[in-house]
DNA sequence: TTCTAAAATTGAGTCAATTCTGTTTTTGTG
DNA sequence: CACAAAAACAGAATTGACTCAATTTTAGAA
C-alpha cells in the first residue's frame, strides 16, 4: 500500500510543513499567505486544505516537533537528576525554555498558544493539550524519581505538586513570549525564586 | 461639555457593548457577524470601528467589567480573610471562579485569553495583561495581610508566592474554559489539593 | 441665525482564510 | 491493456473582518 500515492502525499506534507515553516519565520504567521505558502510548497490551496484543517493546523505541526524534542530532553534529566532538588527542577525546567525558542520564534509561540485556547477541539487543539499534559508528566515523573533517590519527602502529594510546578512555569512563559523585550534569564531566575518556596517546603 | 456629542458617544457605546453582549452569548464570538452588531447597535460598521480597533476589543470592554467586579469583590476577603490560611486562600480564588461564568460563556473566556496571547499589545491585549496584574496583587496583599496577622511566616517570599498561586490557578482556569464539560467544583477541588502543598509549607 | 471647521458616521470596497464544485490522477479489477 | 470507482487536486467563489473617501452632524464664533 506505499504506491505512488502514499508517497506523493507524504511529500506534500513535507512540502507544506517545510515552505510554512519558512514563510512563518520570515513574514511571522499572521504576513504569511496561504496562497503564498500553496505556491512555494507548488501545491493548490484546495490541497492544503485537504491536508490542514486550517491555517492554525500548519503551525500546529511545526509546534509539535519542537515540543516532543523538548520531551526527549527531558527523558535525560529525569534518568539522571541533580543530587539536589532545586537543581534537578531547574535544569529540567531549564531545558524546556532554553529549547523553546530553538524553531519557533515568540509570535509563533503566541499564536500557537491563542490557537490551542480558541480552538481546543481542533486536531491543533488536542495536540497541544496532549503535549502539555506530557510534560506535566514528566515534572511528575522527576518528583517521584527525587522521591525514589530520598531528596523528596514520601508523603509529598507528587502528582498536584507537579502540576503546581508545570502550571507556573506554563504561565511565566506565556507573559515571557507576550513581551517581546523580555529575556530567557530572566524567566529562568523568576522561575527559581517562587520554586525556591516549594523546594524548601518539600526536601526531606 | 457633556453636550449633544458626549451623550451620544456615550449611548453608542453602550448600545454597541449591549448588542455585542447578547450575540455573542447567543451566536458565540465567531458567530457574531460585525454587521449584525452594528444592526442591532443601530450604526454602521463604520462607527465600530470608531469606538473599538477591532472585534477582539468588543470582547474585551466586555471582559474587563466582568474581572473588575471580581475584583471588588475580592477586596472584602483581603481585608478580612478567614482565620485559617487554607479557608483564607480557598475564599478569594473562590471568589474568582465562581464569579467568572457570571457574565462570561466559557466560549467567550477562550476567545478573550486567545485575543489577550495573540495580541499582547493591542488595547484589550494590555488591559488583559493588567488584570491578570490587578489579580497577582490582590493575592500578594492577602498573604501580605496574613503575615501581618501572624498566620503565615514572616520570612516567606510573598510576592513569589503570590505570582504562584495565581499562575497555578490561572492555568488550572484556562484548562477549565477549554472543557466544555468541565464543572467548578471539581477545578476548585484541584487547586485546593495544589495550594495545600503550599498551605503546609507556609503556615506558621 | 448663519456659517465654518472639526468630529463623527456611513457603507461600499479590499483582503485573506476557507469552502465548494468540477476535473484529474491513481488504484485495482476483468 | 482498458475502465470504473475512489481519492486527491485545482482554483474560482464565498465570507466576514477591517479600511477609507465621501458625506453628515455638531460646536462655537460672528
Amino acid at each position: 500500500m506505499s504506491g505512488l500515492r502514499a508517497r506523493q502525499k507524504a511529500d506534500r506534507h513535507r512540502r507544506i510543513i517545510e515552505a510554512a515553516a519558512a514563510l512563518f519565520r520570515d513574514a511571522g504567521y499572521e504576513g504569511a499567505k496561504i496562497e503564498t505558502i500553496a505556491a512555494q510548497a507548488e501545491v493548490s490551496v484546495g490541497t492544503i486544505y485537504n491536508y490542514y484543517q486550517n491555517k492554525g493546523d500548519i503551525l500546529g505541526a511545526i509546534v509539535s516537533m519542537e515540543v516532543n524534542e523538548v520531551l526527549n530532553a527531558g527523558r535525560g534529566v529525569v534518568a539522571n537528576p541533580p543530587a539536589n532538588v532545586g537543581d534537578a527542577l531547574d535544569t529540567l525546567l531549564g531545558i524546556y525554555i532554553e529549547h523553546s525558542l530553538h524553531y519557533l520564534s515568540k509570535e509563533m509561540w503566541r499564536q500557537a498558544m491563542a490557537i490551542s485556547t480558541q480552538l481546543p477541539d481542533s486536531p491543533f487543539g488536542q495536540a497541544y493539550t496532549a503535549l502539555d499534559s506530557a510534560l506535566t508528566e514528566q515534572i511528575r515523573a522527576l518528583i517521584t524519581r527525587l522521591q525514589a533517590l530520598g531528596l523528596v519527602r514520601r508523603d509529598i502529594d507528587g502528582p498536584a505538586l507537579g502540576e503546581l510546578i508545570f502550571n507556573n512555569m506554563n504561565m511565566m512563559f506565556i507573559e515571557f513570549v507576550k513581551r517581546e523585550e523580555a529575556r530567557i534569564a530572566e524567566l529562568r531566575t523568576a522561575i527559581r525564586r517562587q520554586n525556591r518556596i516549594l523546594v524548601a517546603a518539600i526536601g526531606v
